[in-house]
DNA sequence: CGTGCAATG
DNA sequence: CATTGCACG
């Protein structure tokens, strides 16, 4: 029982008057810290000049989604009437992805998709578009690190846009050390090589909360995946020192704003979540962000969309 | 979310006027098969003289039914007021039977459990008892075959009750043999030790639909598990000649009435059912049957219960 | 907690 | 077409 994502004007969801994040964001603000509250906090859409949005999701098995009946799937992302869509964990296998093409709304013609062959049922990304992109690469060109469809990378006409779902580190940290001795320099190289001909913005499920502002828990997590020393200063010297900018975090520095809220005990009722989700961009274009923000409001998956407004 | 296994008075169920597996049991009857309908063929309840009621269900996993919220879950067979339930394929691990005992009745306080050592979740027999039984054992006392957890026995002042969850043949009929050579004989052995002290009832799945009248297609399943030349040939050489009678088939020579119907092709609701559970006994006893009947109303799993009213 | 696989029926 | 376990998060 596949529903069309499809949308129509009297679907449009009018948010709530109080979300349970902006109350419950954090119950003695500190260090400056405010709630990120996407009704108050985003800048007015843009009237003039060209503009493109860009959104990406971490949706927990797509197929899953796909028969979600609750308030907002896909039609609430569409809602956003963004260009681009890129998926993580889509948890495909190639098999399924002629079929769930099938459910893709009109005017988003372009998709391109990754599934693991390593392990059936698990990761996978997608790159959806209503624009048609320059190019298409799948993967980071590295044999190694390619098998669990990972990355996909869509080069349009002022940029490369590269969708990754970083592997998490597990559980005992048992994949720390490839996570952040082996896949994270290897991405990061692979965004300067195409930095060399273009700006290039990363998006997807990093898998890792930078700082402590990016977690309701810092000090009860400093061990868990995500959180470690190791993942948070790979992440900074792998993507912040070489050139790559949180917009996000450019734009709201002291906004508690999270992406992600475990199943496992109820965090997203009590906004007891995380910052996993981004969009990093390359330097020369980070003055072009108009908005880039967090949809929170959007259930079916434990993580929630972000978008990306981009002059062009 | 378990539900307490309560029922009260005005919860009672009444049963539709005219039951599907009335009207569509054959669509030409054949040689004088006529349909089992409970609301019609079954003797008055007795009013003199003492009687022990039995009931039988392979459950389909235990705790899926406790979850069960349709029309009639256990609350339907305490409906018959039984004194001994006899369940199969509960699929518990030894670490859940504590917690679901606490489901239970009051009244019902006697209860003895089997569960498959060998593969986790499968299998796993009950019988639940007002009657404290005088001494229960568990298995067939031959380590080849109890490491399923497939045999359970009470015995009773008037009886030894053996509760049992026949193994299925597979698919490709690979425990074909293992089934019709090892554990069909061991069981009647079993039996018939038993019966040198006392009268013996045997109940449960036993996985073998003995005649055509027992299975709504023969022709098309003469090599599925359940209604091979092989298995049909067990069930009378093993049980049937070795002197314990069907107790459904000598009540109702002719009747068709089923107590499976596979999931995979809705079967239920078209009555294309096999009747798999049965209420075998020694013939000494076979004359104080009252009622062996079956209960095909009662949902939550793709068996539906037997009963059996016995004069004592 | 919830996705998806695999084995079993 | 269901149940269960299991891996993964």
């Amino acid at each position: 029982t596949k529903r069309k994502l499809s949308i129509k004007t009297d679907d449009l969801i009018t948010l709530p008057q109080a979300e349970p994040w902006t109350v419950l964001a954090h119950k003695k603000p500190q260090k400056g810290w405010i709630p990120y509250n996407p009704r108050t906090i985003r800048p007015a859409p843009l009237t003039d000049g060209n503009s493109v949005k860009l959104m990406s999701w971490n949706v927990n098995g797509l197929r899953a989604l796909l028969k979600f009946e609750g308030f907002s799937a896909l039609e609430l992302a569409q809602r956003e009437n963004f260009d681009v869509l890129c998926l993580q964990e889509t948890k495909l296998q190639d098999k399924d992805v002629d079929s769930v093409k099938q459910c893709l709304i009109d005017g988003y013609e372009n998709s391109f998709w990754t599934c693991s062959n390593a392990k059936l049922g698990y990761s996978g990304t997608a790159i959806i578009s209503r624009i048609k992109p320059l190019s298409v690469c799948y993967g980071l060109g590295i044999p190694d690190h390619d098998s669990e469809g990972r990355v996909v990378t869509a080069e349009f006409d002022s940029f490369y846009l590269v969708n990754t779902y970083v592997p998490n580190s597990g559980d005992g940290l048992k994949r720390l050390s490839y996570r952040t001795t082996q896949w994270d320099p290897s991405l990061s190289n692979y965004m300067k090589e195409l930095e060399k001909s273009k700006p290039v913005i990363l998006t997807g499920d990093l898998n890792c909360a930078h700082q402590e502002i990016d977690i309701y828990n810092p000090a009860g997590n400093k061990r868990s995946a995500g959180f470690t020393e190791e993942e948070r200063r790979s992440f900074g010297s792998n993507f912040l020192s070489k050139g790559f900018v949180d917009t996000f975090r450019k734009q709201h520095p002291n906004a508690v704003g999270y992406t992600y809220w475990g199943y496992r005990h109820g965090g997203r009722k009590t906004n007891r979540g995380w910052r996993l989700d981004y969009f990093l961009v390359s330097e020369s274009i980070a003055d072009d962000v108009h908005d880039s923000y967090i949809a929170p409001d959007v259930n079916g998956s434990d993580h929630c969309p972000i978008g990306l407004v981009l002059k062009v």
